[in-house]
DNA sequence: ATAGATCGTTGATCTGGATCAACTCGACGT
DNA sequence: ACGTCGAGTTGATCCAGATCAACGATCTAT
């Protein structure tokens, strides 16, 4: 069966007729717990951009005049050092919001790269501001938004300053299956994985060489499967030792519990 | 000369009678960028709070009864992992607002310490978010600080995943140069340094030995010279070119400019 | 003053992950 | 069918920073 025909990876989706019915609405800051704006936000959008892989979405430095809800496809946030050396900061999954510092930043401060082929949903960044200033509930969702990324952050630095390769490689990947298990997106044990060891190492501050090295050694020991551009999680309860994290985190919202404290109803 | 007398260390500041004249107003939420709900925040204001150094403030896990304004003093916020391995995800100087979460998580998902004596301005969790909703030009002064955050904490990565230790160590000293500049709290290019090796090894993921070694480059090539709990700036242009840092960083503004972007007006 | 603690310093040695280099395997285009 | 190019793998070697250990300096408590 060829990769692109399968329902873990980046399909052509129909653009909802209306954000009403976008299936990333329960995701997206204008229709998550409890509130619905579809109908208001619907006049704010602008279009619906498909995106090839590998383009640049936002480059640091520059004005953004886009804010975007992710439809479809993966991307990436990363900084980068004049000679070269890169981080990446973080990845957006359907339903995640790029560019939110538009809303009070001049300049971006990163660059958001097209890791999949995706599809965005465009607003226009002025207006998109508009509309949350006039809608408190919008505004609070933004701001939680704000803080849970900075609470993955937080997570990540801890990474990197503290954690050895096996740990970092093992909780990402557990992180991910996690993220899109939340969305649907995973079978079973089994879901997509477009990350090249080169952004694996430019995530955890490891080389490409060493994250294939890493990744040998969770295949080896019989905790993780690799075919192609999909990732099998073998034996989970020994992944969550390696990954030090919780026996609960692939549970349902055992992942957002453990991250985000013990309710995910508003403090 | 003791230490304890110098004017960049830590006094017994007199509280102020009412928020309209407290000192650090500028800096917080309800004062900063020409809003001024100091009479409306005086109200919530609880007490004015002495913390010993050492003392925890918040605890991870925990829920945050209070919402606190530093007026005096430095405090760090940090993760723990079972075996002891600690990362230091940043510090808090003051003007800044700790427990910013509170007003959208549950529970904490990090603790946070007093480094030195401190002088702590108390709100009341709920007063604070009843008024922070009562008050849009305060909700998005909060948005902006967390997105200012995040900003900061991405380029911690960077340093985490993609720089040497010698870059790492010169970026704090000149981060926290320009950030206590900024609160007219240097003294040419002296400043209060009240961090020990082990702080500064948990920031960037070092070992306390490896920190002792790296200042010892950097006073041996006459970059920077430390005297009990001071730190004096003797090169500035090496020091940037060491941190990898643009020539106008330790400017008026330069800091702000190059993080969060060229105005600092709201975009 | 003295005895512990706590921190910083320095040297010796070790190691996790980097670097360098060769090779394999598909995917693609022609 | 064939060459090319990008990506992963593997081995050999290297090095930045960790670890281990000894020693001093400062501070505190008694």
């Amino acid at each position: 069966m060829p990769l692109s025909s399968s329902h873990l990876t980046v399909a052509s989706p129909k653009p909802a007729a209306s954000c009403a019915d976008c299936a990333v609405k329960p995701l997206a800051l204008y229709g998550a717990r409890g509130i619905d704006f579809s109908a208001e936000i619907s006049k704010v959008r602008r279009e619906c951009r498909r995106v090839a892989a590998r383009r640049m979405i936002l480059r640091a430095g520059e004005a953004p005049q886009d804010v975007y809800t992710v439809l479809e496809g993966w991307a990436y946030r990363f900084l980068l050092l004049p000679d070269g050396r890169r981080q990446i900061l973080g990845y957006y999954l359907p339903g995640n919001i790029i560019s939110l510092e538009a809303l009070h930043m001049a300049r971006m401060h990163m660059s958001v790269q097209a890791l999949t082929d995706m599809m965005l949903c465009v607003f226009d960044a002025e207006r998109f501001k508009a509309f949350v200033k006039d809608h408190p509930a919008v505004a609070a969702e933004a701001e939680r938004a704000c803080i849970q990324r900075t609470i993955l952050t937080d997570n990540r630095l801890m990474d990197l300053g503290r954690r050895t390769a096996l740990e970092k490689v093992a909780r990402l990947v557990l992180d991910t299956y996690a993220r899109l298990a939340h969305r649907g997106r995973v079978d079973g044990q089994t879901f997509s994985w477009p990350l090249r060891h080169e952004h694996i190492a430019d995530t955890l501050g490891l080389t490409p060489v060493h994250v294939s090295r890493t990744f040998r050694a969770l295949r080896q020991q019989g905790l993780l499967e690799i075919h192609g551009q999909e990732v099998t999680i073998l034996d989970a309860a020994a992944m969550l030792l390696t990954a030090g994290l919780p026996d609960d985190y692939l549970s349902a919202d055992g992942r957002h519990r453990h991250l985000f404290g013990k309710s995910i109803e508003p403090a």
